[in-house]
DNA sequence: AAACAACTTCTACGCGGCGTAGAAGTATTA
DNA sequence: TAATACTTCTACGCCGCGTAGAAGTTGTTT
């Protein structure tokens, strides 16, 4: 259960940003405005988008398990479930776990780490 | 780039299984008599598939970079690009490098991997 | 060389996921 | 209660994937 479209990623990046639960309207709106950073281009290049649309997509992420929203308030506050590196985190797990010798993954995973990656994750490892 | 169909992953974990390189015809029978190794059930349950069918997925998975084949031979031959341990580590890095906060998701991940597993992450990693 | 056999490429269809949004339904407010 | 704001329902087009027949190509047999 992976790989999402890319407006469903552009949402849940917003998400993943603020902090705080935010509302379909919101979210469109960060949607339009929200231009690649690199070109400092001045015409709005993001999408600009039906409410309707954000809200469709928010539907299917919740259905997906990766967003939930507040009911109770009348306009839906949207919120992820868990955090980008949580999530992230749990995706690489599962790719771990698609393979059966994941012990040899492992070994070309490390293999291909960068330097700070790897001390960061000798810390992380601890002594023993 | 990444998550495969049902029927490309089936020919993908054959050509991985298989060191050799392999016709479709070859595969095609392969994919007949594979029957889930768990249920140990007689009758064949595994797919009975046209060459034809065979032939597009590999078609496919060339394009997609993860099958090469030799067009010397007349019944050409086909082989994975690279080891499936190659290949999940690859999609490993592709995660991780899909969020911005490497680190953390490293954290993430490390915090639940097996013991076995960070075990191995140790010896690879090197002392430190 | 002609006919046949084996193999590959082309074309195609159905299904499901995703981007997209209007229409219809429901709650909130004036 | 009428207008307003918000959500759910329904839908359409596109593309990837499973699936395979039709058509084209190459090698073989008589």
């Amino acid at each position: 259960m992976a790989s999402l479209g890319e407006l469903e990623r552009a949402v849940m990046d917003l998400l993943w940003a603020g902090q705080e639960a935010a509302t379909a309207n919101t979210l469109r709106d960060l949607l339009a405005q929200s231009t690649n950073p690199q070109d400092g281009s001045t015409g709005h290049a993001g999408k600009d988008l039906a409410v309707t649309t954000v809200l469709t997509v928010l539907s299917r992420l919740e259905r997906k398990g990766l967003v939930e929203r507040e009911r109770g308030t009348r306009p839906h506050r949207y919120q992820a479930v868990s955090s980008r590196a949580d999530h992230t985190a749990e995706l690489m797990h599962e790719v771990l776990g698609s393979a059966p010798d994941r012990e040899a993954v492992l070994a070309r995973f490390i293999g291909s780490v960068t330097d700070t990656e790897a001390e960061t994750l000798r810390k992380l490892l601890g002594r023993s």
